[in-house]
DNA sequence: CTCAGTTTGTTCTCTCGTTCACAAACTCCT
DNA sequence: AGGAGTTTGTGAACGAGAGAACAAACTGAG
Protein backbone atom coordinates (compact mmCIF):
# COMPACT_ATOMS: atom_id res chain seq x y z
CA UNK A 1 0.00 0.00 0.00
CA UNK A 2 2.83 2.42 1.04
CA UNK A 3 5.64 3.30 -1.30
CA UNK A 4 8.95 2.66 0.48
CA UNK A 5 12.37 4.72 -0.66
CA UNK A 6 15.17 2.26 -1.17
CA UNK A 7 16.86 3.79 1.68
CA UNK A 8 15.54 2.47 4.58
CA UNK A 9 17.94 3.21 7.53
CA UNK A 10 17.63 2.66 10.93
CA UNK A 11 15.52 0.26 12.42
CA UNK A 12 12.33 -0.02 10.61
CA UNK A 13 9.17 0.12 12.43
CA UNK A 14 6.54 -2.26 10.96
CA UNK A 15 4.13 -0.45 9.59
CA UNK A 16 0.69 -1.97 11.83
CA UNK A 17 3.00 -0.88 14.88
CA UNK A 18 3.38 3.15 13.24
CA UNK A 19 -0.60 2.75 12.52
CA UNK A 20 -0.66 2.20 16.69
CA UNK A 21 1.76 4.64 18.11
CA UNK A 22 -1.10 7.85 17.73
CA UNK A 23 -3.14 5.62 19.72
CA UNK A 24 -0.34 5.06 22.16
CA UNK A 25 0.38 9.13 22.40
CA UNK A 26 -3.12 9.95 22.85
CA UNK A 27 -3.66 7.43 25.87
CA UNK A 28 -0.84 8.88 26.96
CA UNK A 29 -1.88 12.33 27.14
CA UNK A 30 -4.72 11.40 28.64
CA UNK A 31 -3.25 9.63 31.73
CA UNK A 32 -0.73 12.60 31.95
CA UNK A 33 -3.64 14.98 32.22
CA UNK A 34 -5.28 12.66 34.56
CA UNK A 35 -1.85 13.46 36.94
CA UNK A 36 -0.68 9.78 36.23
CA UNK A 37 2.82 9.80 36.31
CA UNK A 38 3.83 5.94 35.60
CA UNK A 39 1.73 3.15 34.24
CA UNK A 40 1.78 -0.49 33.48
CA UNK A 41 1.82 -1.95 29.94
CA UNK A 42 -1.78 -3.44 30.98
CA UNK A 43 -2.76 -0.14 31.66
CA UNK A 44 -2.13 1.64 28.80
CA UNK A 45 -3.09 -1.43 26.53
CA UNK A 46 -6.31 -1.25 27.99
CA UNK A 47 -6.63 2.34 27.65
CA UNK A 48 -5.67 2.14 24.09
CA UNK A 49 -7.70 -0.88 23.38
CA UNK A 50 -5.14 -3.34 22.33
CA UNK A 51 -3.12 -6.55 23.88
CA UNK A 52 -0.70 -5.79 26.70
CA UNK A 53 1.73 -8.25 24.54
CA UNK A 54 1.46 -6.04 21.53
CA UNK A 55 1.96 -2.79 23.33
CA UNK A 56 5.05 -4.07 24.78
CA UNK A 57 6.30 -5.66 21.18
CA UNK A 58 5.58 -2.20 19.79
CA UNK A 59 7.08 -0.19 22.21
CA UNK A 60 10.20 -2.22 22.21
CA UNK A 61 10.64 -1.75 18.33
CA UNK A 62 11.59 1.83 19.51
CA UNK A 63 14.05 1.05 21.93
CA UNK A 64 13.82 0.24 25.75
CA UNK A 65 11.83 2.66 27.64
CA UNK A 66 10.47 0.98 30.34
CA UNK A 67 11.40 -0.18 33.76
CA UNK A 68 10.93 -3.80 35.04
CA UNK A 69 9.07 -4.09 38.14
CA UNK A 70 7.50 -0.77 37.50
CA UNK A 71 6.12 -0.16 34.11
CA UNK A 72 6.52 3.44 32.04
CA UNK A 73 6.99 6.81 32.77
CA UNK A 74 4.16 8.66 31.40
CA UNK A 75 5.90 11.72 30.73
CA UNK A 76 8.60 10.13 29.33
CA UNK A 77 6.91 7.73 26.89
CA UNK A 78 4.73 10.12 25.51
CA UNK A 79 7.65 12.34 24.36
CA UNK A 80 9.77 9.90 23.07
CA UNK A 81 6.50 8.21 20.87
CA UNK A 82 6.02 11.93 19.95
CA UNK A 83 9.35 12.03 19.07
CA UNK A 84 9.61 8.80 16.73
CA UNK A 85 6.35 9.83 14.40
CA UNK A 86 7.70 13.16 14.56
CA UNK A 87 4.66 15.21 16.29
CA UNK A 88 7.21 17.65 18.55
CA UNK A 89 6.99 20.39 16.32
CA UNK A 90 4.08 21.35 13.82
CA UNK A 91 3.17 20.21 10.67
CA UNK A 92 2.49 22.31 7.89
CA UNK A 93 -0.97 21.02 6.18
CA UNK A 94 -2.84 22.54 3.45
CA UNK A 95 -6.70 21.44 2.35
CA UNK A 96 -7.79 21.53 -0.99
CA UNK A 97 -11.18 21.82 -1.35
CA UNK A 98 -13.80 23.33 0.89
CA UNK A 99 -16.90 21.98 1.05
CA UNK A 100 -18.62 20.25 3.71
CA UNK A 101 -16.15 18.22 4.87
CA UNK A 102 -13.70 20.91 3.75
CA UNK A 103 -14.80 22.80 6.51
CA UNK A 104 -15.39 20.60 9.13
CA UNK A 105 -11.60 19.86 8.27
CA UNK A 106 -10.57 23.35 8.87
CA UNK A 107 -12.14 23.88 11.94
CA UNK A 108 -10.93 20.78 13.43
CA UNK A 109 -9.23 21.54 16.39
CA UNK A 110 -7.43 18.30 16.79
CA UNK A 111 -5.37 19.51 14.06
CA UNK A 112 -3.26 22.09 16.13
CA UNK A 113 -3.27 20.18 19.45
CA UNK A 114 -1.66 17.39 17.55
CA UNK A 115 0.89 18.47 15.81
CA UNK A 116 -0.51 20.10 12.18
CA UNK A 117 -1.23 23.82 11.67
CA UNK A 118 -3.50 24.47 8.70
CA UNK A 119 -1.45 27.08 6.68
CA UNK A 120 -3.72 26.95 3.66
CA UNK A 121 -7.64 26.21 2.40
CA UNK A 122 -7.22 26.23 -0.98
CA UNK A 123 -10.46 25.82 -3.55
CA UNK A 124 -11.14 26.08 -7.49
CA UNK A 125 -14.28 27.62 -6.92
CA UNK A 126 -13.78 31.32 -7.02
CA UNK A 127 -17.10 31.69 -5.22
CA UNK A 128 -15.44 30.56 -2.58
CA UNK A 129 -12.61 33.05 -2.62
CA UNK A 130 -14.00 35.20 -0.19
CA UNK A 131 -14.63 32.88 2.90
CA UNK A 132 -12.30 33.10 5.96
CA UNK A 133 -13.13 29.17 7.61
CA UNK A 134 -11.46 28.84 10.92
CA UNK A 135 -9.20 32.44 10.88
CA UNK A 136 -7.84 30.94 7.19
CA UNK A 137 -8.63 33.29 3.91
CA UNK A 138 -9.93 30.49 1.07
CA UNK A 139 -7.50 31.19 -1.98
CA UNK A 140 -7.45 29.93 -5.22
CA UNK A 141 -6.08 26.83 -6.14
CA UNK A 142 -3.66 27.99 -8.42
CA UNK A 143 -1.65 29.32 -5.73
CA UNK A 144 -1.01 25.62 -4.19
CA UNK A 145 2.70 25.76 -5.52
CA UNK A 146 3.23 28.71 -4.29
CA UNK A 147 2.01 28.24 -1.15
CA UNK A 148 3.63 24.86 -0.70
CA UNK A 149 7.01 26.26 -1.50
CA UNK A 150 6.61 29.27 1.30
CA UNK A 151 5.66 27.02 4.10
CA UNK A 152 7.31 23.94 3.14
CA UNK A 153 3.88 21.51 3.21
CA UNK A 154 4.88 17.83 2.75
CA UNK A 155 1.22 16.98 3.96
CA UNK A 156 -1.75 17.67 1.67
CA UNK A 157 -5.37 16.85 2.47
CA UNK A 158 -8.11 16.09 -0.48
CA UNK A 159 -11.63 17.24 0.09
CA UNK A 160 -13.02 17.17 -3.48
CA UNK A 161 -15.07 16.04 -5.25
CA UNK A 162 -13.79 12.49 -6.32
CA UNK A 163 -13.90 13.42 -10.15
CA UNK A 164 -10.87 16.44 -9.45
CA UNK A 165 -9.03 14.29 -6.86
CA UNK A 166 -6.88 12.97 -9.39
CA UNK A 167 -6.04 16.69 -10.77
CA UNK A 168 -5.19 17.57 -7.45
CA UNK A 169 -3.27 14.99 -6.50
CA UNK A 170 -1.55 15.32 -9.43
CA UNK A 171 -0.71 19.15 -9.02
CA UNK A 172 0.31 18.25 -4.88
CA UNK A 173 3.04 15.91 -6.29
CA UNK A 174 4.48 18.52 -8.22
CA UNK A 175 4.38 21.20 -5.79
CA UNK A 176 6.59 18.60 -3.72
CA UNK A 177 3.98 17.14 -1.20
CA UNK A 178 5.12 14.27 -0.68
CA UNK A 179 1.80 12.92 1.56
CA UNK A 180 -1.48 12.90 1.00
CA UNK A 181 -4.62 12.34 3.10
CA UNK A 182 -7.48 11.72 0.72
CA UNK A 183 -10.86 11.68 1.46
CA UNK A 184 -12.37 11.42 -2.36
CA UNK A 185 -13.99 8.61 -3.11
CA UNK A 186 -11.72 7.51 -5.42
CA UNK A 187 -8.43 5.31 -6.36
CA UNK A 188 -5.34 7.72 -6.58
CA UNK A 189 -2.08 6.94 -8.95
CA UNK A 190 0.93 8.19 -7.47
CA UNK A 191 4.61 7.98 -8.13
CA UNK A 192 6.42 6.08 -5.97
CA UNK A 193 7.45 7.95 -3.12
CA UNK A 194 4.43 9.71 -2.33
CA UNK A 195 2.22 8.18 0.23
CA UNK A 196 -1.25 8.01 0.05
CA UNK A 197 -3.53 7.13 2.73
CA UNK A 198 -7.30 7.30 2.24
CA UNK A 199 -10.55 8.01 4.29
CA UNK A 200 -13.26 6.14 2.67
CA UNK A 201 -16.65 7.12 4.70
CA UNK A 202 -19.14 4.92 2.49
CA UNK A 203 -16.23 2.40 2.38
CA UNK A 204 -16.29 2.04 6.24
CA UNK A 205 -20.18 1.97 6.18
CA UNK A 206 -20.15 -1.04 3.85
CA UNK A 207 -17.77 -2.60 5.60
CA UNK A 208 -19.73 -2.43 8.53
CA UNK A 209 -23.13 -3.08 6.95
CA UNK A 210 -21.20 -6.52 5.40
CA UNK A 211 -20.96 -7.69 9.28
CA UNK A 212 -24.78 -6.58 10.05
CA UNK A 213 -25.80 -8.68 7.61
CA UNK A 214 -23.58 -11.60 8.60
CA UNK A 215 -24.98 -11.39 12.25
CA UNK A 216 -28.49 -11.07 10.94
CA UNK A 217 -28.01 -14.25 9.33
CA UNK A 218 -26.22 -15.90 12.05
CA UNK A 219 -28.97 -15.18 13.55
CA UNK A 220 -31.85 -16.14 11.31
CA UNK A 221 -29.97 -19.67 11.24
CA UNK A 222 -29.87 -20.02 15.16
CA UNK A 223 -33.71 -19.13 15.28
CA UNK A 224 -34.59 -22.05 12.48
CA UNK A 225 -32.49 -24.69 14.15
CA UNK A 226 -34.07 -23.77 17.86
CA UNK A 227 -37.40 -23.87 16.43
CA UNK B 1 -10.21 -5.41 16.34
CA UNK B 2 -13.71 -6.66 15.00
CA UNK B 3 -15.84 -9.16 17.63
CA UNK B 4 -16.87 -12.12 16.25
CA UNK B 5 -20.45 -13.94 16.59
CA UNK B 6 -19.65 -17.29 17.82
CA UNK B 7 -21.87 -18.88 14.98
CA UNK B 8 -19.77 -18.32 11.79
CA UNK B 9 -22.10 -19.16 9.15
CA UNK B 10 -21.25 -19.94 5.66
CA UNK B 11 -17.68 -19.53 3.85
CA UNK B 12 -15.95 -16.65 5.72
CA UNK B 13 -14.77 -14.41 3.83
CA UNK B 14 -11.01 -12.66 5.13
CA UNK B 15 -11.58 -9.58 6.96
CA UNK B 16 -9.29 -7.95 4.58
CA UNK B 17 -10.71 -9.16 1.99
CA UNK B 18 -14.05 -7.68 2.50
CA UNK B 19 -12.31 -4.50 3.08
CA UNK B 20 -11.52 -4.54 -0.56
CA UNK B 21 -14.41 -5.45 -1.72
CA UNK B 22 -16.44 -1.63 -1.27
CA UNK B 23 -13.74 -0.73 -3.73
CA UNK B 24 -14.29 -3.24 -6.23
CA UNK B 25 -17.95 -2.27 -6.18
CA UNK B 26 -16.93 1.35 -6.41
CA UNK B 27 -15.04 0.54 -9.55
CA UNK B 28 -17.13 -1.75 -11.01
CA UNK B 29 -20.17 1.10 -10.47
CA UNK B 30 -17.45 3.36 -12.94
CA UNK B 31 -16.94 1.09 -15.69
CA UNK B 32 -20.35 0.32 -15.66
CA UNK B 33 -21.47 3.69 -15.91
CA UNK B 34 -18.59 3.97 -18.85
CA UNK B 35 -20.30 1.66 -21.05
CA UNK B 36 -18.22 -1.46 -20.05
CA UNK B 37 -20.02 -4.83 -20.44
CA UNK B 38 -17.28 -7.04 -19.68
CA UNK B 39 -13.73 -6.77 -17.64
CA UNK B 40 -10.97 -8.64 -16.84
CA UNK B 41 -9.34 -9.33 -13.30
CA UNK B 42 -6.38 -7.19 -14.94
CA UNK B 43 -8.75 -4.13 -16.00
CA UNK B 44 -10.44 -4.01 -12.21
CA UNK B 45 -7.60 -4.44 -10.53
CA UNK B 46 -5.81 -1.49 -12.13
CA UNK B 47 -9.07 0.44 -11.44
CA UNK B 48 -9.38 -0.48 -8.01
CA UNK B 49 -5.62 -0.59 -7.33
CA UNK B 50 -4.97 -3.48 -6.49
CA UNK B 51 -2.76 -6.18 -7.58
CA UNK B 52 -4.42 -8.46 -9.97
CA UNK B 53 -3.61 -11.80 -8.50
CA UNK B 54 -5.30 -10.05 -5.03
CA UNK B 55 -8.40 -9.28 -6.83
CA UNK B 56 -9.18 -12.78 -8.06
CA UNK B 57 -8.55 -14.15 -5.08
CA UNK B 58 -10.66 -12.10 -3.04
CA UNK B 59 -13.68 -12.62 -5.84
CA UNK B 60 -13.19 -16.38 -5.37
CA UNK B 61 -14.27 -16.15 -1.95
CA UNK B 62 -17.99 -14.99 -3.48
CA UNK B 63 -17.74 -17.80 -5.64
CA UNK B 64 -16.85 -18.45 -9.40
CA UNK B 65 -18.36 -15.48 -11.29
CA UNK B 66 -15.97 -14.95 -14.23
CA UNK B 67 -15.65 -17.23 -17.77
CA UNK B 68 -12.00 -18.22 -17.75
CA UNK B 69 -10.75 -16.69 -21.77
CA UNK B 70 -13.01 -13.81 -20.80
CA UNK B 71 -13.24 -12.13 -17.75
CA UNK B 72 -16.14 -10.74 -15.58
CA UNK B 73 -19.78 -9.51 -16.78
CA UNK B 74 -19.26 -6.23 -14.98
CA UNK B 75 -23.25 -5.94 -14.20
CA UNK B 76 -23.47 -9.01 -12.87
CA UNK B 77 -20.43 -8.79 -10.89
CA UNK B 78 -21.70 -5.91 -9.29
CA UNK B 79 -24.49 -7.33 -8.43
CA UNK B 80 -22.96 -10.25 -6.34
CA UNK B 81 -20.56 -7.77 -4.40
CA UNK B 82 -23.50 -5.56 -4.16
CA UNK B 83 -25.50 -8.66 -2.46
CA UNK B 84 -22.38 -10.20 -0.60
CA UNK B 85 -21.97 -6.39 1.17
CA UNK B 86 -25.54 -6.70 1.60
CA UNK B 87 -26.12 -2.79 0.11
CA UNK B 88 -29.12 -4.30 -2.64
CA UNK B 89 -31.26 -2.47 -0.17
CA UNK B 90 -30.86 0.76 2.09
CA UNK B 91 -29.57 0.03 5.45
CA UNK B 92 -30.88 2.85 7.84
CA UNK B 93 -28.68 4.81 10.04
CA UNK B 94 -28.40 7.53 12.82
CA UNK B 95 -25.77 10.04 13.16
CA UNK B 96 -25.17 11.50 16.46
CA UNK B 97 -23.41 14.59 16.87
CA UNK B 98 -24.23 17.45 14.81
CA UNK B 99 -21.45 19.76 14.70
CA UNK B 100 -18.85 20.66 12.15
CA UNK B 101 -18.09 16.92 11.23
CA UNK B 102 -22.01 15.90 11.28
CA UNK B 103 -23.00 18.62 9.65
CA UNK B 104 -20.49 17.38 6.55
CA UNK B 105 -21.86 13.71 7.23
CA UNK B 106 -25.21 14.16 7.05
CA UNK B 107 -24.95 16.69 3.73
CA UNK B 108 -22.73 13.80 2.32
CA UNK B 109 -24.51 12.63 -0.33
CA UNK B 110 -22.59 9.44 -1.30
CA UNK B 111 -25.10 7.81 2.09
CA UNK B 112 -28.14 7.18 -0.14
CA UNK B 113 -26.04 6.54 -3.67
CA UNK B 114 -24.49 3.51 -2.02
CA UNK B 115 -26.93 1.88 -0.04
CA UNK B 116 -27.60 4.47 3.29
CA UNK B 117 -30.27 6.23 4.46
CA UNK B 118 -30.03 8.85 7.25
CA UNK B 119 -33.42 8.20 9.52
CA UNK B 120 -32.26 10.52 12.15
CA UNK B 121 -29.97 13.39 12.78
CA UNK B 122 -29.59 13.81 16.94
CA UNK B 123 -27.82 16.21 19.41
CA UNK B 124 -27.68 16.38 23.37
CA UNK B 125 -27.79 20.46 22.74
CA UNK B 126 -30.80 21.54 22.42
CA UNK B 127 -29.53 24.85 20.60
CA UNK B 128 -29.29 22.57 17.81
CA UNK B 129 -33.08 20.66 17.65
CA UNK B 130 -34.52 23.55 15.68
CA UNK B 131 -32.06 23.54 12.66
CA UNK B 132 -32.94 21.37 9.97
CA UNK B 133 -29.69 19.80 8.35
CA UNK B 134 -29.73 18.10 4.91
CA UNK B 135 -33.67 17.74 5.05
CA UNK B 136 -33.67 15.68 8.54
CA UNK B 137 -34.81 17.29 11.46
CA UNK B 138 -32.18 17.38 14.40
CA UNK B 139 -33.50 16.18 17.35
CA UNK B 140 -32.80 15.57 20.66
CA UNK B 141 -30.49 12.41 21.74
CA UNK B 142 -33.12 11.26 24.22
CA UNK B 143 -35.25 10.14 21.14
CA UNK B 144 -32.17 7.55 20.24
CA UNK B 145 -34.40 4.46 21.82
CA UNK B 146 -37.60 5.25 20.15
CA UNK B 147 -36.17 5.92 16.24
CA UNK B 148 -33.98 3.37 16.72
CA UNK B 149 -36.67 0.78 17.47
CA UNK B 150 -39.20 2.65 15.07
CA UNK B 151 -36.48 2.33 11.84
CA UNK B 152 -34.69 -0.95 12.63
CA UNK B 153 -31.76 1.10 13.08
CA UNK B 154 -28.37 -1.32 13.07
CA UNK B 155 -26.13 1.06 12.24
CA UNK B 156 -24.66 4.61 14.37
CA UNK B 157 -22.45 6.93 13.65
CA UNK B 158 -20.85 8.95 15.93
CA UNK B 159 -19.58 12.26 15.44
CA UNK B 160 -19.94 13.88 19.01
CA UNK B 161 -16.64 15.25 20.95
CA UNK B 162 -14.17 12.25 22.64
CA UNK B 163 -16.17 12.87 26.20
CA UNK B 164 -19.19 12.00 25.01
CA UNK B 165 -18.56 8.99 22.60
CA UNK B 166 -18.70 6.41 25.28
CA UNK B 167 -21.92 7.52 26.60
CA UNK B 168 -23.40 7.76 22.92
CA UNK B 169 -22.17 4.53 21.98
CA UNK B 170 -23.40 2.94 25.47
CA UNK B 171 -26.85 4.56 24.77
CA UNK B 172 -26.52 3.33 20.72
CA UNK B 173 -25.80 -0.76 22.21
CA UNK B 174 -28.79 -0.38 24.78
CA UNK B 175 -31.06 0.85 21.40
CA UNK B 176 -29.75 -2.22 19.51
CA UNK B 177 -26.99 -0.92 17.49
CA UNK B 178 -24.67 -3.59 16.62
CA UNK B 179 -22.39 -1.63 14.51
CA UNK B 180 -20.55 1.96 15.27
CA UNK B 181 -18.74 4.01 12.87
CA UNK B 182 -16.72 6.26 15.51
CA UNK B 183 -15.45 9.96 13.98
CA UNK B 184 -14.50 10.55 18.17
CA UNK B 185 -10.99 10.77 18.89
CA UNK B 186 -11.58 7.76 21.68
CA UNK B 187 -11.13 4.25 22.12
CA UNK B 188 -14.56 2.87 23.07
CA UNK B 189 -15.18 -0.21 24.67
CA UNK B 190 -18.38 -2.21 23.77
CA UNK B 191 -19.60 -5.62 24.58
CA UNK B 192 -18.56 -8.46 22.30
CA UNK B 193 -20.99 -8.55 19.20
CA UNK B 194 -20.93 -4.91 18.46
CA UNK B 195 -18.77 -3.89 15.49
CA UNK B 196 -16.61 -0.69 16.13
CA UNK B 197 -14.76 1.11 13.44
CA UNK B 198 -12.79 4.08 14.05
CA UNK B 199 -11.62 7.27 12.25
CA UNK B 200 -9.68 9.56 13.46
CA UNK B 201 -8.18 12.42 11.14
CA UNK B 202 -5.10 13.17 13.06
CA UNK B 203 -4.08 9.63 13.58
CA UNK B 204 -4.17 9.52 9.77
CA UNK B 205 -2.27 12.84 9.46
CA UNK B 206 0.13 11.14 12.16
CA UNK B 207 0.76 8.21 10.51
CA UNK B 208 1.93 10.66 7.25
CA UNK B 209 3.92 12.57 9.12
CA UNK B 210 6.06 9.45 10.75
CA UNK B 211 6.77 8.90 6.78
CA UNK B 212 7.56 12.45 5.86
CA UNK B 213 10.58 12.99 8.54
CA UNK B 214 11.36 8.81 7.89
CA UNK B 215 12.31 10.07 4.06
CA UNK B 216 13.41 13.38 5.20
CA UNK B 217 16.00 11.09 7.45
CA UNK B 218 16.90 9.28 4.27
CA UNK B 219 17.31 11.37 2.27
CA UNK B 220 19.30 13.78 4.91
CA UNK B 221 21.91 10.79 5.13
CA UNK B 222 22.25 10.04 1.50
CA UNK B 223 23.35 13.74 1.75
CA UNK B 224 25.57 13.30 3.57
CA UNK B 225 27.09 10.38 2.61
CA UNK B 226 27.02 11.89 -1.01
CA UNK B 227 29.19 15.05 0.33
C1' DC C 1 -12.57 -30.88 -34.69
C1' DT C 2 -8.21 -29.10 -33.31
C1' DC C 3 -5.10 -25.81 -31.84
C1' DA C 4 -3.42 -21.35 -30.35
C1' DG C 5 -4.44 -17.68 -27.36
C1' DT C 6 -6.63 -15.75 -23.26
C1' DT C 7 -8.13 -15.39 -18.58
C1' DT C 8 -9.88 -17.36 -14.39
C1' DG C 9 -9.51 -20.04 -10.03
C1' DT C 10 -6.38 -22.11 -6.93
C1' DT C 11 -2.22 -23.99 -4.88
C1' DC C 12 2.11 -23.00 -2.83
C1' DT C 13 5.40 -20.21 -0.72
C1' DC C 14 6.93 -16.31 1.72
C1' DT C 15 6.36 -12.35 4.52
C1' DC C 16 4.16 -9.89 8.07
C1' DG C 17 1.60 -9.56 12.33
C1' DT C 18 -0.29 -11.46 16.67
C1' DT C 19 -0.12 -13.96 20.82
C1' DC C 20 1.92 -16.86 24.28
C1' DA C 21 5.17 -17.73 27.62
C1' DC C 22 9.14 -16.87 30.21
C1' DA C 23 13.76 -15.18 31.57
C1' DA C 24 15.74 -10.85 33.05
C1' DA C 25 15.46 -6.93 35.88
C1' DC C 26 13.47 -4.10 39.06
C1' DT C 27 11.02 -2.86 43.95
C1' DC C 28 9.79 -3.57 48.48
C1' DC C 29 9.39 -5.93 52.70
C1' DT C 30 11.51 -8.43 56.37
C1' DA D 1 21.09 -9.14 52.41
C1' DG D 2 17.65 -12.15 50.69
C1' DG D 3 13.39 -13.51 48.91
C1' DA D 4 8.70 -12.66 47.24
C1' DG D 5 6.17 -10.18 44.01
C1' DT D 6 5.92 -7.23 39.65
C1' DT D 7 6.55 -5.98 35.13
C1' DT D 8 9.31 -5.47 30.97
C1' DG D 9 11.46 -7.18 26.76
C1' DT D 10 11.82 -10.93 23.58
C1' DG D 11 12.13 -15.67 21.52
C1' DA D 12 9.16 -18.87 19.45
C1' DA D 13 4.85 -20.70 17.78
C1' DC D 14 0.97 -19.63 15.22
C1' DG D 15 -2.17 -17.49 11.93
C1' DA D 16 -3.42 -14.38 8.22
C1' DG D 17 -2.46 -12.11 4.02
C1' DA D 18 0.22 -11.18 -0.41
C1' DG D 19 2.07 -12.57 -4.59
C1' DA D 20 3.90 -15.87 -7.98
C1' DA D 21 2.89 -19.40 -10.88
C1' DC D 22 0.24 -22.70 -13.19
C1' DA D 23 -3.54 -25.94 -14.46
C1' DA D 24 -8.29 -25.71 -15.97
C1' DA D 25 -11.65 -23.73 -18.87
C1' DC D 26 -13.17 -20.83 -22.18
C1' DT D 27 -13.11 -18.37 -27.26
C1' DG D 28 -12.34 -18.15 -31.93
C1' DA D 29 -9.92 -19.16 -36.19
C1' DG D 30 -8.88 -22.46 -39.60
Amino acid sequence: MTARTSNDTARDIPEATVARLPIYLRALITLAEDGTETCSSEELATAAGVNSAKLRKDLSYLGSYGTRGVGYDVEYLRYQIAREIGVTQDWPVVIVGIGNLGHALANYSGFRSRGFRVVALLDADPDRHDEVVAGVDVRPFDELEEIAAEHGVAIGVIATPALAAQDVADRMVTAGITSILNFAPTVLSVPAGVDVRKVDLSIELQILAFHVQRKAAANALAQESSA
